[in-house]
DNA sequence: TAGATTGTTAATCGATTAACAATC
DNA sequence: TAGATTGTTAATCGATTAACAATC
């Protein structure tokens, strides 16, 4: 019944649908129409019609959308409904900043195991875990059954790890090193380059400054 | 003269080049095709030169791009080629990290200051910068001329500290925090939510089991 | 010169927006 | 029922890919 294959660009969308929704739903507000979503986020009502279609229909035609099902469903299909189990590899500051980001465990994703290769950290806790040597990593995640590998070192040591992660039963590597990782089909790579972020500021800062001295080009 | 205004998709590759050529660079790579870094960085050649003609022609008919120039003409282009000074509002984890990544100092982007609303961090130092009270942050950021503000604070902080930012010259704002912003046109902001990036990883689980577990489908 | 490879135009593909019939 | 608003089809827009003439 050939579910059709949905774009990243829809999405991608989804968990900013999935955060207005929640900041409504906290409101109080019960229905909302495409339309007052659009004023809202900023985004056209057709996209956001379109975007829902995709999974079937949220609404219904004179009333619009019920906050409360419309959430439920999008974190169904974002699979948040669900608990997901991680390990962080790398205890560095950025390691902590996510290991003590308390919103993610609301979601459903829980802190397992953390790891590093500096011998100092062994035994210190974060967040009521040990950090434990890097080398155990990947018996830790077939004994525990981990989903989800939080890689927080360098390049360097992230792309070796990765070719480790494959062969434990990891289903996906959340990456902050900056590099590419190869890895086959059916793990899932998400990528945070922070420095290509930085780099996009930087370039708009640039064509900001251009365009606010000429005159207001657009 | 109207310079045409560039999608940002394209503006989203151009760190991604940036990287792959300065790997090339490092490893004493003089030219290169757009054919071969097709192969390298799984793009299409024809994407490659679209992107590049973008900001006029950087390759040689029958030679192809000379590495090192290109790899400059990009850093211009991404304005990685002048300093940019950053503050630093929020010194949790999230914001050490940042401030201590060295490969950002690399680039040009300096670390001036760092702000907290934690009195007992007022003193402690990050990379020899010491952290200030948050409400200094506005006169620091006018009296230094600082271009871009980090904002590493929880999303109820950063709506009201982002709206104190647009009255001191920040021309940038790079929000770690989980919330849109709302800036005047002039000041550019470059949101990194990782709770989104998150979710989506959570949605590729899901689609990627899916797939693998009904024969393959795609 | 001949071969290689760009710069650029044209064709295709996909995503967004507009429009409206279906229906609550 | 009449009004509102969705679901969905059609039109538009933009981005990607293919093709090839220009040129080093």
């Amino acid at each position: 019944m050939a579910d059709k294959e949905i774009s990243q660009a829809v999405i991608s969308r989804l968990p900013r649908y999935f955060r207005y929704l929640g900041d409504l739903k906290e409101k109080g507000v019960e229905r909302i129409s495409s339309q007052e979503l659009s004023d809202i986020m900023k985004v056209t009502a057709s996209q956001i019609r379109q975007d829902f279609n995709n999974f079937g229909g949220f609404g219904q035609q004179g009333y619009g959308y019920n906050v409360g099902y419309l959430y439920d469903e999008i974190s169904k299909i974002l699979g948040i409904d669900k608990e997901h189990s991680l390990v962080i590899i790398g205890a560095g500051h950025l390691g902590k900043a996510i290991a003590g980001y308390t919103n993610f465990t609301r979601r459903g994703f829980v802190f397992k195991g953390a790891f590093d290769c500096d011998p100092t950290l062994y035994g210190t806790r974060i967040r009521d875990v040990e950090v434990r040597p890097i080398d155990e990593v990947e018996d830790f995640i077939k004994n525990n059954k981990i989903e989800i590998a939080v890689l927080t070192i360098p390049k360097d040591q992230a792309v070796p790890m990765a070719h480790k992660l494959c062969n434990c039963g990891i289903k996906a590597i959340w990456n902050f090193a900056h590099v590419d990782l190869e890895v086959p089909d059916y793990i899932v790579v998400e990528n945070v380059h922070l420095s290509d972020s930085l780099m996009k500021l930087s370039y708009n800062i640039n064509r900001s400054e251009k365009m606010f001295n000429s005159g207001e080009k657009n």
